[in-house]
RNA sequence: GCCGAGGUGAUGAAACGGUAAACAUUCGCGACUCAAAAUCGCGUGGCGCAAGCCUUGUGGGUUCAAGUCCCACCCUCGGCACCA
């Protein structure tokens, strides 16, 4: 060996250095959240995960790491931070892992949540281990259950007799937003309908407080987005009109009454009670025909037909009040059963539908609107069809208005004239709250012959759910616990004769939608959480998760916790304050990671060979957060070679008081734009912030002891464990994460001298250096200097000179 | 069709209206090595020996200056969708 030749560098390991502080974070408690002290309160909140068999997926640590990335800066900031973890584990996956292998699911469960907690403690997240929760355990459902005995007593709980979306394959109702394109979002299979005994929960009730509650919080806009338009709120009038003989009447929703003068037929969904009513005796036989027709066929198939407009005419006819007009009565599948009240009034020369509807029936076109086209012809091509904007025609007192004035004036006068009300119709459903399965909270409901349904009594909280031999629902779709006859057997609450206990349990989504309140205060036995601790933390500082949950779960708990509020026992209206999302973490060639595919990438290998400090890292710099990235198994090697770089200089530089002050000045410009990043979510630029000054650092023999340690604070929240071992070889005392967060100011890293770009005519030709404070006459007289420039100005004097301070000089020619 | 987000090197990408391509990957060359790996150094948008010219989906516009702002169009992705 070579005198010359430097010595082997310290080998960076992370499966000693990792294991090794975890112990210790945990002994210490660090993570522990503080329900009370110094410090303002900061609440960070992950989705927490369903405990798969598959394990951990790296989509989960990367919005894991982020927020533990927020949750590490903001104890740094001497926030009191609550940054809690759990288990949302009821649902099918592990029921049907145990109708697949009689292993029990709570046993599944077990098996599930251990794996999990191992992985995620694995990766050093920040959790507060003290507060974990889980949805199937009793004494969490138990609120679960007391809260639903709570809507039903405020009305919002009602067991309805409706058609639901029906899973063959899974054999289970399923609420709007579970199916997907007409197919079980579970499985895939087409769903069917079929009428059903539900518990359904009252959202709808709720519409215009949640549309308006989003006004108070920061979500991202396309989240804000997406729930406006599955709220869908929209102000229209229903109009009453009288079928002609029989003295029935049809009622319509309509958003566009200005059209009416051009009405001329009325279309009823094939539900529609009215429907076989009003046929006359000649075309009863079609009616009855279509109708059943339509009620076998399946979601998906109305969906793919879509194009072909199918109906049958009822022999009746509905009078429009405005131009006498008899419109003929027709019953079509185009006419959605639900929407509005189930029925609409066609107006063909103003809606494409009710226009391919009526070319279908050879019905008449009236034209009475005028767009900017010009066009006032007759309509007898779909491109005529002008529904956004126009003026009236062919509209008794509305002609020449404009049409959105006209709406208004329509309304008006079929109110004053009581043809119709004004209304306002949603998108939004009813929640249907029943699942005819095994794994899920049971309905705290009673059924007895004298009361009806009685909730069960808060002291008669949790109704546990009770052993069953098959998990399988039974072949007319009944809960498996219909089979259970001495647990349904009991007697009324209210006047103990025997009665009997619902069999439906919960939609997985009930654990989730309350979850964030029980971590404030999660062994509370008297209540789901004090006064004190919701007070304490709520609401939700940040909350990010999946846009796959965007309408379901946010919704869902909003609502949950909306209506908690209403009663009086939280103390916000919103849970959560800021919604932000992380975007899908692909396989490679960017199609979604999926067994089938073996593209699967596992946490636990990547630790293994990388260690969690690379994978956390690594999954901070792939890309922009908020977008879906392939796994780049190239990508996640320079992040390693970059940590071992980091290792390098904490092992192998003399780190020195003093030094050289542009490398400190370095350090404290990437602490700023790491600080920055961090809140915009800028991860990926935050670490390339860090990559940057590693790289200086590097090709320094002296490293200033004050540019190193505010490296390794910014350091801290990416690669908490590195961070830690770095600092303590540097003899610090007590934690990295416990040290303040380097806050620096703008001023604190201007540099002595400044480049400015020098354009001719707005092309940049040259580069200077002068003094910060430089005037701009200085500037110019650099500029000038350069023989560069002159050449390019080419002699001539310049018509115009634009400087910007600090950054470019100008000069147009 | 509607709502939302985007289109920049070979690749993931960066860029307060102000030097397009930071950081990383890939690839090439070099150092170290008997050799390889690792590591380190240099280079890496296109054309050109060079000076220089060209380059952010397409076409216009505003501006001293446009990836960024405005108008029109094309394409990709996510969500919703016979929603009256």
């Amino acid at each position: 060996m070579s005198p010359e030749q430097k010595p082997p560098r310290a080998r960076y390991r992370s499966a000693e250095i990792e294991p090794k502080w975890q112990k210790t974070w945990e002994e210490s408690g660090a993570n522990r959240a503080e329900d009370s002290g110094s410090g303002e309160k900061y609440y960070v909140l992950v989705e927490f995960p369903y405990p798969s068999g598959d394990g951990l997926h790296v989509g989960h640590v990367r919005s894991y790491t982020a927020m533990d990335v927020v949750a590490r800066k903001r104890r740094m900031q001497g926030y009191r931070v609550l940054f809690p973890i759990g288990w949302d584990a009821f649902g099918l996956p592990t029921e049907n892992y145990a109708i697949k292998t009689g292993i029990h699911p709570a046993k599944v469960t077990k098996d599930n949540t251990d794996t999990f907690r191992r992985q995620l403690k694995s990766l050093g997240f920040s959790f507060d281990w003290d507060r974990e929760v889980n949805t199937t355990d009793p004494g969490y459902y138990r609120w679960t259950q007391w809260m639903f005995t709570r809507f039903f007593r405020a009305g919002l709980a009602y067991k309805g007799k409706s058609f639901i979306n029906w899973c063959p394959v899974d054999r289970v109702g399923l609420a709007n937003e579970e199916v997907v394109g007409g197919a079980c979002e579970r499985c895939g299979s087409p769903v069917e309908q079929r009428e059903k005994e539900q518990w359904m929960v009252r959202i709808t009730e709720y519409a215009d407080k949640l549309l308006a509650g989003l006004d108070t919080v920061d979500y991202l806009h396309k989240i804000r987005a997406q729930q406006e338009h599955w709220i869908g709120r929209k102000e229209g009038i229903e109009i009453t009109y009288p079928v002609e003989g029989g003295g029935e009447t049809v009622t319509v929703f309509t958003t566009r009454p200005d059209t009416n003068f051009g009405a001329t037929f009325v279309a009823l969904s094939p539900r529609h009670p009215l429907a076989e009513k009003i046929s006359t005796p000649e075309q009863a036989a079609a009616v009855s025909a279509y109708v059943a027709e339509a009620q076998s066929k399946r979601a998906d198939a109305r969906g793919a037909e879509a194009k072909e407009k199918t109906g049958v005419f009822t022999g009746a006819y509905a009078i429009n009040h405005l131009t006498d007009r008899r419109m003929p009565i027709y019953v079509s599948d185009f006419v959605l059963d639900g929407v509005g009240t189930g029925a609409l009034v066609g107006v063909p020369g103003h809606d494409l539908r009710d226009f391919e509807f009526a070319r279908a029936f050879d019905l008449d076109v009236v034209r009475v609107v005028v767009g900017a086209d010009g066009d006032t012809s007759e309509i007898t091509r779909p491109e005529q069809v002008q529904e956004e904007s126009g003026t009236m025609v062919r509209s008794g007192f509305l002609d020449g208005k404009d049409i959105h004035e006209a709406t208004k004036l329509a309304m008006d006068h079929m109110e004053e004239q009581g043809w119709g009300r004004r209304t306002v119709s949603y998108h939004l459903r009813d929640w249907v709250f029943s699942r005819q399965r095994y794994w899920g909270e049971p309905i705290p409901m009673v059924h007895c012959g004298a009361c009806g349904w009685v909730p069960v009594p808060d002291d008669q909280l949790p109704v546990v759910l009770p052993d069953v031999e098959e998990y399988k629902p039974g072949a007319d779709g009944e809960s498996p616990l219909a089979s259970v006859e001495d647990w349904i057997a009991t007697t009324c609450p209210s006047c103990s004769a025997p009665a009997r206990r619902e069999t439906d349990v919960m939609p997985q989504w009930a654990g989730s939608s309350w979850y964030f309140l029980r971590y404030v205060d999660p062994k509370n036995g008297e209540a789901f959480a004090s006064e004190e601790a919701l007070k304490s933390w709520m609401p939700v500082d940040w909350y990010n998760g999946g846009m796959e949950h965007t309408t379901l779960h946010l919704l869902y708990s909003r609502f949950w916790n909306h209506f908690l509020h209403d009663q009086g026992f939280v103390p916000c209206a919103e849970p959560y304050a800021k919604r932000t999302s992380q975007g899908m973490v692909l396989g490679g060639g960017g199609v979604k990671m999926s067994k089938s595919k073996g593209n699967v990438v596992n946490p636990d290998s990547v630790v293994a060979s990388h260690g969690a400090d690379t994978l956390r890292t690594y999954e901070m710099f792939m890309g922009p957060f908020d977008q879906a990235i392939p796994w780049d198994s190239k990508s996640i090697e320079g992040v390693h070679r970059f940590l071992s770089r980091v290792h390098a200089i904490g092992h192998e530089k003399e780190i020195a008081p003093g030094g050289d002050e542009s490398l400190v000045r370095a350090a404290k410009r990437a602490a700023k734009k790491v600080s920055d990043d961090i809140e915009s979510m800028s991860f990926n630029t935050a670490v390339s912030a860090l990559m940057v000054w590693s790289n200086e650092a590097m090709k320094a023999d002296v490293v200033p002891q004050e540019a190193w340690e505010m490296f390794l604070r910014s350091l801290a929240p990416f690669a908490p464990h590195l961070a830690e071992e770095l600092w303590a070889k540097l003899g610090k005392e007590g934690s990295v994460h416990a040290a303040p967060w380097p806050e620096v100011a703008a001023g604190e890293i201007a540099e002595e001298t400044v480049r400015i770009a020098v354009q001719i005519s707005g092309r940049t030709r040259e580069e200077v250096e002068v003094p910060v404070g430089a005037t701009r006459e200085e500037v110019e007289r650099a500029a000038l200097a350069s023989e560069r420039v002159r050449g390019f100005m080419g002699g001539s004097e310049p018509q115009r000179v634009v400087y910007v301070p600090g950054r470019i000089i100008n000069f147009v020619l």
